[in-house]
DNA sequence: GTGAAAGCGCTAACAT
DNA sequence: ATGTTAGCGCTTTCAC
């Protein structure tokens, strides 16, 4: 066997070019690399020149991790939600609002796991990065204190942060379940039914006990019509909604606590989905696509990001100013699965 | 107005602690601390307790770009997809590999804008991740051909990396197509339609043109039958749909060539569906959930990624090796919807 | 087994 | 307007 000379293959580490490198090439001091390289106004035209032409010619592109040590700030915020590779029109938006705020959003995956998140923020705080958004899973975030206390600008979305006080932005789940309710309520229904989040979720709790609220107030039943499912449970979804649509007095009308749900109790429901008025909490691409497109009540994330974003800001500019929480309006979108009336 | 007094708001900031901190401390030197940080075992008992009580009662977490700084390693493999917040099973699976792997996965969005991928792949090179998942797009990348020469480690994803050397992990479009359109011919369909993604994007070519190849082996009709559309775009799937399924001579059978236009070709075939053939490239959640359930030539996401990041340790490990392109098989899952047999 | 000192790549004081 | 120097927080020789 006969080895091949390993020729074209530069084993060793290519050693990036570094600043001293430019200025080295370019024939002038550090400094005026760095300042080139920062706008600086305050350098010669010619230098300037030589300056970009060494760096353009050595490929220099500055290293980051010194920058950030030298400077104390890392132009990155972290988002920590539930699942990127998920749809989460927040965290769309908040790429965009960042962007636009100059800043770099790097975002990693919480699984819906208590220790992974702890995992990830911590990897955020430890990498300095100047501020996280984070979707926070979990009840107690007492763990977070010492960050807190020491400078990490965090803001919570679509659900607080208990255990410290940290900012938040949230969606206005009772307002928007209200709105549902008095939309069947006016078409004529009296038995509504929900299907929603497991009720350790917190926005899963708050929109089940707003619909207990609406429907106690209105004299409206509730025995055998609310069932709160965990997330993508498909059996759990398909029982409730056996429970609630079969027997002697089958409900008229269904309330869904999240976009998935909806989608389940739609596919369990079949064709009788005709003959039920639907209005799904949070809207979807997958809303429009149903038979009968869905009417939902539907988050505003852009709105939400832009506030997140905003009390991040603001927090990194006074990073010890009091905890803030922002609700953001919901609003209905009727699309026709929810607008069929009833009979007295 | 009575001003209030602002006590118990620290203006300053808090600094937070550092390993000189830790040392102090404990009382021992700088150096014990940064070995009991990173597990050095040559370190007495005594001492390793003792740090580690300061570590707890300073809230001390290391800086990583200090070590970053100094190791030349930065523990982060970052991913530069379409969209984080967007459904992608190959990220979540890619995440799950890196975490085995010991690795961090820091997810930032191209937004299908070539700029935009250009910046953020850069970002990650200037932060010096040990290495980039890319999902490109555009069709020249030779933009990052001193980065490679530079020793970036990077790897493609679902399509090849044009103008330049580089890793990439495809899946088997063009087996996955010819699988779907045997599985119609089988069945006795002649006139079979595609409606698939622009043939700028890759995929989208390579799977029109396995299709074509298909249908003229085949000896089947292709006149009116193919339609390249631009993702997303709803009104040209509709017109596709009423192109191939309408007029004198209809289609009896459909190969979509992405989920996108799976879902938009059953919502525009309506109750026709039925009457109808399909099969769709990519399987999805929604799959499942159409009526009929979508028969799939289904992407093989947990082997993507386990390559992808495969890929890219061993060119970690070896920086400067020839680059490799691995073809992944694709599966075919029946679930009703392509199953319907045509007479002759 | 432990600590002092050098230095990773950069920016910011401080000269000049 | 430009260069010299110190030092960000850490790891790693190198002495002891």
């Amino acid at each position: 066997m006969c080895t091949m000379v390993t020729r074209g293959q530069p084993k060793r580490a290519p050693k990036r070019a570094t600043m001293v490198d430019v200025a080295r090439a370019a024939g002038v001091g550090l400094t005026t690399v760095s300042r080139v390289v920062n706008g600086n106004t305050s350098v010669a035209a010619e230098l300037v020149d030589r300056v970009n032409a060494a760096i353009a010619a050595l490929d220099f592109q500055p290293d980051e991790s010194g920058r950030q040590l030298r400077r104390g700030v890392a132009g990155v915020i972290g988002a920590a939600v539930r699942a990127t590779s998920q749809p989460n029109p927040v965290l769309r938006c908040v790429e965009e609002s960042a962007r636009a705020a100059g800043l770099m959003i790097l975002a990693a995956s919480t699984n819906d796991d208590t220790d992974l998140e702890r995992e990830v923020v911590m990897s955020m705080w430890r990498r300095r990065f100047d501020g996280v958004i984070l979707e926070p899973i979990g009840a107690d975030h007492g763990y977070l204190a010492p960050q807190l206390a020491g400078g990490l600008s965090l803001v919570a979305i679509d659900r607080p942060i208990e255990g410290v006080d940290a900012d938040a932005v949230l969606s206005d789940n009772v307002v928007g379940i209200e709105m549902a309710f008095r939309h069947l309520v006016q078409a004529g229904h009296r038995r509504i039914a929900y299907i929603g989040d497991d009720e350790r979720i917190y926005t899963g709790r708050q929109r089940a006990a707003a619909f207990r609220a609406c429907a106690t107030a209105a004299g409206r039943p509730l025995t055998g019509l609310v069932h709160t499912v965990s997330s993508g449970n498909e059996a759990a979804v398909a029982a409730a909604v056996t429970k609630a649509f079969g027997g002697r007095y089958p409900a008229t009308a269904l309330i869904t606590g999240n976009a998935d749900t909806s989608v389940l109790a739609l596919k369990w429901l079949g064709a009788d989905a005709r003959r039920i008025a639907i209005v799904g909490f949070d809207d979807s691409d997958t809303a429009r696509l149903l038979m009968p497109e869905l009417t939902v009540i539907a988050q505003d994330p852009a709105t939400i990001a832009s506030t997140a974003v905003a009390l991040l800001t603001s927090r990194m500019a006074e990073p010890f100013r009091k905890a803030r929480r922002v609700t953001v309006p919901v609003s209905m979108i009727i699309r026709g699965s929810g607008e069929l009336r009833i009979g007295r």
